[in-house]
DNA sequence: ATGAAAGCGCTAACAG
DNA sequence: CTGTTAGCGCTTTCAT
């Protein structure tokens, strides 16, 4: 089923029925030959072939994602959609590929991915970080969810020293001093780590909090770590002891929670929680509901595709700092009276 | 960069060319011209023009995923990863749609995939459940975790009886009689409710256990759905109170160690409870750690890429029916002593 | 208002 | 062993 199946059908020429159907110069066309063609095409079941159109107009309405691990985190999905969604809006489709993290397939992917003519191309991360930016990749591809080293690229990332901040003024505002950060333990790779750090450090300071080294910890980012952590916090010494607790994910947050009920806690009369990601099926399932700081996945992704479908201009040689909102449950309340602050 | 400059570099036809990149008829050419022909495109960075070679051999190497909601679960990544590693290690790229369960999405989406020339399709769910087969899928779409109502397509979904039995069959084990289903509500919409208590039963049957129907209670499928549930059972009298709980999924799970953390009893010496999903970032950071029922998702999506691209045969009537493995962790427990059976 | 014709970059007979 | 040639199905000037 070709174009030229539907001109014969119609009794016109291809460059009519293209015309007519892509719409583009369907206006010197008239009416009546319009309409015999759409209806020759429609009664054929015709589908424009696109690889021929891509071949001719060199442009494929096709856009590649590589990313590291998309399939294996639940945030990965977020992105992906905000992504799909503008890509879908746009005509466009969206070739997904997956490196698994590693640089033999990166580079493979990337191969493919030109040869396949994408019109632009998205360069995503599970985690945000700074990259080396690959070899071989298109001028203009946006990293998402990662900086690249150096600049040149549109990029964006999440803002996790205003979502360190946020979080922690959400703490200082329900009247809380004795804040802890329970850390991630290695700030090389993570940047996340490092900025909400630095973040909190500021809303101590801006509140006239001396922070206190013992109440930066750090352990792994699992529900085990966090409950490790927030043990051994809780025991300090009651004038040394926190009363609010700030998460560096919701996973170790759950062990938080866990921590508090052993030692007969209650969340947030006892002890208040703040955790990072806002992790679906997580955060809200928690008793009681955890506040949190949300990663702006779907937003990113979104931010990424407009940028590659150029419908948004971009900063290239700094990343868009994208908001993480704080999402208010139940887990935070005031200071327990008995606390001596 | 086209296939004709790298052909004059060489001083060769692009016919040469093509036959020594692709490799396909490469022994008939010279080694000393093989090895120029090599040269010159490595020193033109020339990769090759995929659109055309697809115009020209009718095969994109392009493999289409239509799902409803890929994006949104965190289960659906699984499937994801299982059908682009076979693709990748075959040497195809997936295009990936998203319709978000909307009709008219997915009309299009289908069009655009064929437009695309797809050499095949896959068509998946986010939940088990049966489906029609939505007009214009190209024959031979595999259906992934989704059974066509109508025979004639290649499907694969998840053994839902057989994990209800693994599940129900792992309590009977350790010494439960009273054995309790919390089920998902609506058992028409979702066909897993009712495979599992099929499963369920016929274990319980074969155990010599008449069913209490008391012991089958509908929720919502989220924790507080579970902790309702879960709340209910635990005020049943000491003679019908089970010791042993069969949560539909592992949200639910969740809310049933909340129930029982507020009764103060523990798990699993005071009461046994498994799950189903093994959903990532729950099940085994749940304290203790949730014995539950994996879906095996990475395993379905190889599958259907498998099938999708020839690898491997299917019956178009009988959908595959996938092992779902009971995964052993530390909520399953003989039954106290106390209780009186 | 419509048609003819020239490719887009590649592969695959068929010649030589 | 290598080159010539004829398209794959579409879009897009340029004629008419």
């Amino acid at each position: 089923m070709r174009m030229s199946d539907v001109a014969a059908a119609a009794g016109v020429s291809t460059a009519t029925v293209s015309m007519v159907l892509s719409g583009a110069g369907s206006d010197r066309i008239s009416p009546q030959t319009q309409a015999r063609v759409r209806e020759a095409a429609k009664a054929a079941g015709y589908a424009p072939n696109s690889v021929a159109r891509s071949l001719r107009t060199q442009r494929t309405r096709t856009i590649g994602l590589i990313s590291d691990t998309i399939a294996t985190t639940p945030f990965a999905g977020r992105m992906l959609a905000g992504a799909n969604d503008v890509a879908r809006d746009h005509g466009h489709l969206v070739i997904l590929v997956n490196t698994d993290d590693d640089a033999e397939q990166e580079r493979k992917a990337i191969l493919a991915l030109v040869g396949q003519q994408v019109d632009a191309m998205l360069y995503a991360r599970m985690w945000h970080r700074a990259v080396d930016a690959p070899a071989g990749l298109p001028a203009g591809t946006v990293f998402l969810d990662c900086r690249p080293t150096e600049g040149g690229w549109p990029a964006v990332v999440p803002d996790d020293r205003q979502g360190g901040a946020s979080a922690t003024r959400e703490l200082v505002a329900a009247g809380h001093r004795r804040i802890a950060y329970v850390d991630a333990p290695n700030p090389d790779e993570v940047v996340a780590s490092e900025l909400r750090h630095q973040g909190y450090l500021e809303v101590l300071a801006e509140s006239g909090i001396t922070p206190d080294p013992a109440l930066h910890v750090r352990a792994a980012t699992d529900a085990a770590g966090g409950r490790a952590a927030v043990e051994e916090l809780l025991d300090l010494p009651t004038s040394r002891r926190p009363t609010a607790i700030f998460c560096f994910n919701d996973r170790m947050a759950m062990g938080a929670y866990t921590a508090a009920h052993r030692r007969g806690l209650a969340i947030p009369d006892d002890l208040s929680i703040v955790g990072y990601d806002d992790q679906q099926l997580i955060a809200s399932e928690l008793d009681p509901p955890l506040t949190t700081v949300a990663l702006p996945h779907y937003e990113m992704g979104r931010w990424a595709m407009e940028v590659a479908l150029g419908l948004r201009e971009s900063d290239r040689d700094n990343p868009l700092l994208m908001n993480c909102p704080i999402i208010r449950r139940d887990s935070v309340g005031p200071p327990p009276i008995t606390a001596g602050n």
